[in-house]
DNA sequence: CGGTCTCTTGACGGAGTTCAAAGCTAGTGG
DNA sequence: CCACTAGCTTTGAACTCCGTCAAGAGACCG
């Protein structure tokens, strides 16, 4: 690995999509906008438009959106190593129905418009690195929408455990049970059911 | 609307998220393979790998996957103007999940590997214009999850038959009842209670 | 240490499922 | 061309999981 990387996690990200020389890859990440955010700070309000593409450096974060009523569904957690915004707002310039809120303290990598269309312009590996991130994303969503259908809410549970063991302890639990679409009373009897899982006790 | 054009849906499809000049178009035109099935006829069976990206030309396709115990669920539905296809395993080259049938004759138009590997490389362009194109679908696929989340059985239904009014008398109830996560029964109880959209009587 | 937000627990209610049976429809073969 | 069959749809009744409402316990923060 190259001495002149600044950002592990991301030249690693890009490079499992695409290999990139150090021309290609340096004229990124010199372009790069950091930026920190304490814990439970939101990243983004629904209808306002994202001007980035934000890359987790290293955090935490969940995105929801409210219905009319005003009740949160999370849609997706996200970690170090993934990105985490909302390419819709991003590429159409309009108001997104997101919010991102950080649950750890959170360092972003932020590529703005004017990065995004130089180095794809300059580069066209970047389209494809894009393209390919994206379509690892849908397929993503899709897998989750087959869990949503095929799967009850104990068992979704049970897989969320088991892939980010750590997560009750950083998230707070309704909005856990929003992600496994169940109300928090329904998660905390899903807990009790599986005791050698409990934390905060 | 150029007078060379063999294929205007294509054409259209494509000139929604790029410019495309006529020989960029033409260059891709020409490799398109055309295939056209009847009725009730899978393009792709879980197990597969395919090898091709399949545009529907003209025509009906659902997709589902089916779990461990036999039951299948609908993720998606598409008509003329759209690609129906499962990238994962396209670009994997892995056995698919996804089953693909149609329900109605249909003629898609397929790239396979050869013609994507050759009109990105020599218009990247092309490259841009599938990053936009799964960006779309990844869109639509994180509104699909919102609107599990959020909305009623009732809601989903009333939603489906405004957007595609026709679709009950093409596809199978028990189809739509999955691609809404009810059981058929539950969807003729809603029927039922909306019989001014009654069909089949 | 007091207030607010979160989590838990219980009782009840409702949307959707399951099981079962009957009606309907389209495709097939005599 | 009609009769038969298999698969799809409808309907009813009982059930179940999860949601709703409500109250109390616990945790976090100023």
């Amino acid at each position: 690995m190259n001495a002149e990387i600044k950002y592990p996690n991301f030249h690693k990200a890009l490079n499992s999509n695409v290999k990139l020389s150090d021309e290609e890859y340096l004229a990124l990440e010199e372009r790069l906008i950091v930026k920190r955010l304490a814990k439970k700070e939101f990243l983004l309000q629904s209808g306002q438009v994202i001007r980035y593409l934000p890359f987790i450096n290293e955090g935490l974060m969940v995105n929801f959106r409210a219905d009319e009523n005003g009740n949160r569904h999370v849609l997706q957690i996200r970690c170090t190593g993934w990105w985490m915004g909302d390419i819709y707002s991003f590429f159409s310039h309009q108001p997104s129905f997101l919010n991102i809120i950080t649950y750890k303290p959170t360092e972003l990598l932020l590529l703005n418009h004017e990065t995004f269309d130089f180095i794809t312009k300059e580069f066209p590996i970047y389209e494809r690195y894009f393209r390919i991130a994206i379509q690892k994303s849908y397929v993503g969503t899709l897998t989750q929408i087959y869990n949503l259908h095929s799967t009850t809410a104990e068992e979704r549970y049970l897989d969320l455990i088991r892939n980010v063991p750590t997560i009750l302890d950083d998230i707070p639990h309704y909005l856990i049970a929003s992600y496994l679409n169940i109300k928090p009373q329904s998660l905390s009897r899903i807990r009790k059911k599986h005791k050698e899982n409990l934390r905060h006790s």
